[in-house]
DNA sequence: AGCACGCCGACT
DNA sequence: GTCGGCGTGCTC
């Protein structure tokens, strides 16, 4: 006779936790059965901390090492993410090397990722005699006499302390309390309470009966006929605007219900309510009519393409289009944008056309928004058949996704930097895209280099849009060499003569101003004051960065330094200047300047609140601010019909970043800022003062001219070995100790580099060296394109093993960071 | 992420 | 002598 093993189940699950590995979990046949991978399940873990975990797959093959635990209980009816999200979190797990649980945490809203929490209840035998307690035992004993339970942070609270675990085992030693973990659902779906006329009155005779019955109660009858009032619209009643239409209390509603003439029930409703649709399609051009006729056509042989249209050619237009097309298929739309700040504009277009079927979704929602959200777009309820949001969209649990639209592509804030997972939200969204066999729209004026690239490769289909829509005319592009002006003394501040003139006259004529001064960050850079010359890297294409400590001019990519030079290497003058400015100083300067002008100023500082931002576009939209000062936040796709001028400070401090893409996003940057001047009505101007009015940038800019720009980026870029000829991983080392900071990453890069056949550059001190206390090294693998991305990967996780088994380097913190940029 | 185990300083 | 600090390791 054979043994035949006794019949085990299992899952494996994923914990909202930041391990790398899945855990197995016993479960019972039934569950076995019941059990499908993305449905939650409670399960213990550690201890009795219980956690929410995702099912990823189930199975019979009982592991060897260990004996599973059994699952707490299931959580879910039916799935919550389907195959294609799972395999698309695998993918980003895999991609952007992080833990499944960190993309399980950051994909699936808070409120649907319980946590369990320790719960301090008296025991039932208190009743015996009372054995002696401390001071503190007596505190916890006394506060459970006034309330049953008590949660750790009240404990923490009462005897205010943070260790409070050595009081509470006391306690349970002398058998007082009793603890417990207890699941918190935090997710409360607001109920609406809706009125229904009982059938019987519904119409004809029932109905005279009634008002005969009401005569001499006017409330009452005022509701009956406002009921009919507001059922006629087809739509369901509400309690509340019933008595808002009849002017009536609560009272003679409730009056009612106990008449059984008015009914009462309560639906779940989401928070955020569209009304219907309200308007037809928009008509296109003939050029939009051929661009769409052309998008369709690319589709058919690839599954993305770029719509490549310069600012104002229409192509919101298109995408509506296309989005309807797909809502006729009953097909779902993800738009993803760059920006929640862009969302009030766009989505006041698409709910004029699509009305209730937009459902928004961002990070500034509450959990409980983005837990309906969810659940909308689980359920593929007609409300949600067009999701706008941000990056964290991507996430949402797909039914039936046909069409995603990523609006101003070339956008870096699509990348998420922060918090694992590091992922670039255009990237995913293509393989979200293929996973559904979506099609896959990129829109921009200026393309990025890397998706430009893969157009040119054939990867991606092309559309065009060079003119702008109703015969707009593209503005007037005016360079000043602020060099020439300086000499001249025609500088007022940071203000030449031909801006203070132009915006000027553009206030006289009752137009608006944009002004647009780029502070980012606190990258110093050494700049020539008579010449505007900014030192390179002869290694890296970029700008050095000034050090002040060290007094050193360094590369913040390979970690090249010189000593700050006391002349300037170009001109030999010794005026050399490491400040920037700021837009609160073209402010100020503003002030003094026009004293009349309403000067409004727009930038992270002035921007902090929750609305601020919405309140000054409103305000400038209005006319109540005739220039608006602002950093890059100002080129993002916002449209004011009444912008005649847009200046541009200064493109030296746009261009000279320390980056290597600092060409190619100074070039949108001033291309999307210029886009805002002249709509309907005249041509535009806009002013870029530059110590470089030669710079070929500058002139590109000047000239509308993408493909120059291009064409040169991309030569750099496979010159100097970065995208999209060779893909960047960054490393990032912290600890809290210097020496062990640096000696650990010479280590870690001495063995990369010993192990991998491509350049790893650094070890190099970041910009900001030192973080919380924490001291930080980085280091930069570029991958070859002709090498296997994968087997590189693997080597790096294989190190970074290695690396963490010695003990003196165990304590050193390692995040990995693939795509930087 | 918690939470226990384990080894060195300032106190009853 | 001890309480308690946080370094380190593990959780199915």
């Amino acid at each position: 006779m054979r043994y035949n093993p006794p019949l085990m189940f299992f899952a494996e699950v994923i914990l909202p936790l930041s391990l790398l590995k899945t855990f197995t979990y016993r479960i019972t046949q039934a569950e076995f059965h019941f059990l499908k991978p993305g449905m939650r399940v409670a399960v213990p873990f550690s201890g009795n901390k219980v956690y929410t975990a995702m099912v990823y797959r189930v199975h019979q093959e009982a592991p060897l090492l260990y004996e599973a635990r059994e699952i707490d209980h299931i959580l879910d009816e039916f799935p919550i993410i389907g195959p294609h999200q799972l395999k698309h979190w695998e993918w980003i797990a895999n991609y952007y090397m992080c833990p499944l649980g960190d993309v399980y945490r950051s994909a699936v809203p808070a409120t649907l990722i319980l946590e369990s929490e320790t719960i301090l209840t008296l025991s039932e035998n208190t009743d015996a005699e009372l054995p002696a307690l401390t001071d503190e035992e007596y505190l916890i004993y006394e506060a459970l006499q006034r309330q049953p339970r008590l949660q750790m942070r009240e404990i923490i609270q009462i005897l205010n302390k943070k260790s409070v675990f050595g009081v509470i085992r006391q306690l349970l030693a002398k058998k007082i309390v009793e603890v417990s973990e207890q699941l918190n659902e935090n997710y409360k779906p607001k109920l609406v309470r809706y009125a229904q006329l009982s059938a019987r009155y519904n119409e004809g005779a029932g109905l005279q009966e009634l008002l005969e019955q009401l005569k001499n109660a006017d409330k009452q009858k005022a509701l009956v006929l406002a009921y009919f009032q507001l059922a006629n619209r087809g739509d369901l009643v509400t309690v509340k605007e019933l008595l808002q239409q009849a002017e009536a209390g609560l009272a003679a509603f409730k009056a009612l219900c106990d008449k059984a003439i008015f009914e009462e029930y309560y639906l779940r409703e989401g928070r955020v309510r569209f009304t219907k649709q309200t308007t037809e399609l928009p008509v296109l051009s003939d050029i939009q009519q051929a661009a769409l006729d052309n998008i369709r056509q690319q589709f058919n042989n690839k599954e993305i393409c770029l719509l490549f249209g310069v600012t104002s050619s229409g192509k919101t237009e298109i995408y509506i289009r296309l989005i309807a097309e797909a809502i006729a298929k009953g097909q779902q739309v993800l738009y993803l944008l760059p920006e929640i700040a862009l969302t009030t504009q766009l989505v006041g277009r698409l709910v004029k056309y699509f009305g209730d079927k937009v459902t928004v979704f961002h990070s500034r929602y509450s959990n409980n928004e983005r837990t309906e959200a969810w659940e909308n777009v689980l359920q593929n309820k007609s409300n949600a058949r067009i999701i706008i949001g941000a990056r964290s969209a991507l996430f949402l649990p797909f039914a039936n996704l046909g069409l995603i639209v990523v609006d101003e592509e070339h956008e870096a804030t699509f990348k998420q930097h922060d918090p694992a997972p590091r992922y670039h939200a255009r990237d995913a969204a293509t393989v979200l895209g293929k996973l559904w066999n979506a099609k896959i729209l990129l829109g921009s004026a200026t393309p990025s280099v890397e998706t430009f690239y893969n157009v040119s490769q054939e990867k991606y289909g092309l559309v065009k849009l060079t003119e702008r829509f109703r015969n707009i005319l593209m503005p007037e592009i005016v360079v000043v060499d602020l060099k020439k002006k300086y000499e001249r003394k025609q500088m007022a501040g940071h203000f030449s003569d031909t801006l203070s003139d132009a915006i000027r006259k553009t206030l006289v004529d009752k137009g608006q101003i944009i002004l647009f001064q780029n502070r980012r960050g606190y990258a110093k850079m050494v700049e020539c004051e008579t010449c505007g010359h900014v030192p390179q890297c002869s290694h890296c294409d970029v700008s050095l960065t000034y050090h002040l400590t060290r007094n050193l001019l360094r590369c913040h990519y390979c970690g090249y330094a010189i000593a700050k030079p006391v002349r300037c290497h170009a001109c030999g003058s010794a005026a050399l200047n490491t400040k920037g400015f700021g837009t609160e100083q073209v402010q100020e300067e503003l002030t003094m300047l026009f004293p009349q002008a309403r000067v409004g100023r727009m930038d992270q500082d002035t921007t902090r609140g929750k609305s601020a931002f919405e309140t000054l576009l409103y305000d400038f939209r209005r006319g109540d601010i005739d220039i608006l000062v602002g950093t890059q936040m100002l080129a993002k796709g916002l449209d004011f019909e009444n912008v005649r001028l847009v200046g541009i400070m200064n493109a030296d401090n746009i261009l000279f970043q320390p980056d290597f893409r600092a060409f190619e996003r100074g070039y949108q940057l001033m291309a999307q800022v210029a886009g805002r001047s002249g709509r309907a009505g005249a041509q535009g101007t806009v002013i870029i003062q530059t110590f470089q009015p030669s710079h070929p940038v500058i002139t590109q800019v000047a000239q509308n001219d993408y493909d120059g720009m291009y064409l040169d980026q991309i030569h750099e870029r496979e010159q100097y070995r970065y995208p999209p000829f060779y893909r960047i991983i960054r490393l990032t080392l912290r600890h809290r100790e210097f020496d062990k900071t640096r000696d650990s990453a010479v280590w870690l890069h001495s063995m990369l580099a010993q192990t991998l056949p491509m350049p790893v550059l650094g070890p190099e001190e970041p910009l900001i060296s030192r973080i919380r206390n924490e001291y930080l090294r980085s280091i930069m693998i570029k991958i070859p394109g002709n090498l296997s991305l994968e087997g590189t990967k693997k080597t790096i996780r294989r190190t970074l093993d290695s690396f963490h088994a010695i003990p003196q380097f165990r304590s050193v913190k390692v995040t990995v960071n693939v795509d930087p940029y």
